[in-house]
DNA sequence: AATGAATGAGTATTCATTCAT
DNA sequence: GATGAATGAATACTCATTCAT
């Protein structure tokens, strides 16, 4: 009663954030292929076909998720390099902060490197040009650091640089954000461990 | 004529085997959501309702390759234990056998681990405790390896099998198997990366 | 601020008939059932909601065209029988003034021709209504023109009369304003063909 | 009874005829655009995704319906030729043939003419370099008519082609089957006006 | 075993129209 | 007058699944 004499609360929000939130949910959850944009719809509490006053395509909804993704990525990129003058705790800075943005925005993030895949056209092509760029840029402080021998001569920095990111990726399937393990200390651990992967030798075998 | 009086050779073959090597392809080529068994029987030769007389549906179609890779994983497991007498060795040999086995059954093993997600009732109960049974396996050693001082005190035994397994994970998305890198050096960096990560300290920020 | 308090001349003008305009164009372009009423909305720089300010109704657009063609359909008649003080002379200036007004105005007297079928209701009989007025005027002036041997007693004036529009009609589809053929020209060679084929035989076959 | 105990008559015929039959119904009352394949599917008596086993999309479904009709014009342009030994009266026997064939095939070929603009891509082309020819065809008779004499020099063999296929193709606008004007009939009065206006002058205007 | 036709529920997308602001 | 958001019904098309032959 009240809220009608009131005059319409009707929802003169903007749509836009809800809708966005609404399908980073629906395909994290469900995986982009197997989403529809009925359950966004539902979500949001809206005619499915009222959708397209904000998006214009299922795809360009995913692309945009990943375009905002990306721009996070560039941010952190810059202030690691920022944050230490050697290129080894440039690293470490890289990694420590991704991996807590990464806990810390689960589902947005693993949509970001899971699902980006399933653009096409001019999508796909930014999208794996974003990923090159990420890539690029771990493998050349691997790079840098091997050369002023912080980094061990065998290490080959293209697959390190995979394995590492592929650790990284894999934080969305296993992560609970529970409490039990605080982002801080995970990406501590990841850190640690990434680093002492590239400067230390792995132990010989027992011979005995 | 006389062919037909023969009695016709013709794909006397029983289909089974060819039916899940096409699902495999195209699971892996589109994942499962988008793949529809069109695709397969094409692939196949036979139209998409004959499918029907191997598969009793699509999911189970994936439930078998997903239980077939969980078989060669376990024969793993086994002869990881019996190929050394250490925690750590049996470790370093598991993380090189599995690695290899992925990297020469790409398409298969890949779906196992990154399609499995989408199967439901039973089969995906029995799909997540294989994953549980990889999982306690590989953390299991670790702690074994801990209790004998092979490995760090310091390392969590449960995040660490799950950024192994994580970077163990990547490897579809990015390996290509153009003789670049063969399998065995590839296995060698990841073993060699993974064990060092465990058994040594991350070296400490410089200060200057 | 100044501008504001002026009274902003933004867009004092009437709407209406820049949206006819822009209907025309686009029915012509895409058909009326292809169609929409975005199209005609982004031509005039409005929302597509705000069209209802000016008709009620798709369909009602199209019915105003219509009766805006017939209008002017009708002065012609008027005038072509003021033009000559015989039927046939008053057929040459009807077809005549018809064509070059139809080759002027190809849009929109191309709707009200060929989309008008589209309507339906009232409108539907209207335009029925009208096509049937032109067809009797086109008719009359035959019959009239046969009965004083102007035009030949074969002729059929049924059958005749429809041919007669038929080719009128086929204009919009085939004829370009691009210079080649002045509208004056092709109005010129119609109407002589359409008076030849009135008032003389057909050539007997050869049989040699 | 008898019929069920027969063992299921359930429509072993093949429903592509029917399929192509109800679409020309369908494309010719409602027109391509406006014409949906559930229209289709309810007089097939079959539910719409079922089309989908005959036909691999709307358009083309029009596009086999014009492919069809071009075939029978081609047949149509070849029999024109061998049925005389001058142009004239080769245009004559194409014209009369062409408009029985029009006046009892009114729907597809109707479609075939004023729908087959609405195609795309190779589809268009296709159907636009098939207007062309049959523009060509008539065009060229017109011309080696004139060069023989047969027909006036004033007349321009483009503009007469095009007016002589527009008053063709009107024809399912207006022709009603219903017998009151059976289509030899029609077709000769078609024939023998354009025939008059090809070879005859139009009437000088009365000065009186 | 295999076919081929059919189902029925689903998908993304479009669009004329309405209406509170 | 104009906006922008929303509706609701329709559209073409897809696909796992079934089943008589």
């Amino acid at each position: 009663m009240a809220t009608k004499s009131k005059g319409r609360t009707t929802d003169r929000r903007n749509r836009e954030p809800e809708i966005l939130a609404a399908a980073i949910e629906v395909f994290h959850r469900k995986g982009y292929a197997a989403a529809s944009l009925q359950d966004v719809a539902d979500i949001v509490g809206v005619l499915k076909g009222s959708l397209y006053h904000y998006i214009s395509s299922k795809e360009e909804l995913l692309a945009r998720i990943c375009v905002e993704s990306h721009k996070q990525s560039s941010v952190i990129m810059q202030e690691s390099l920022d944050a230490a003058s050697n290129p080894l705790d440039q690293l470490r800075a890289f990694l420590h902060a991704t991996a807590v943005w990464y806990l810390t925005n689960i589902e947005r993030v693993s949509i970001y490197f899971n699902e980006g895949k399933w653009l096409t056209g001019d999508n796909i092509d930014r999208v794996r040009a974003q990923g090159r760029e990420f890539h690029a840029f771990i493998r050349s402080l691997i790079d840098k650091a091997r050369t002023e021998e912080q980094v061990r001569a065998e290490v080959d920095p293209r697959v390190a640089a995979q394995l590492i990111i592929g650790a990284l990726n894999s934080i969305p399937t296993w992560y609970r954000p529970d409490g039990l393990y605080p982002p801080e200390e995970v990406a501590g651990i990841y850190t640690d461990m990434t680093l002492a992967s590239l400067c230390n030798p792995a132990p010989p075998a027992k011979t005995d």
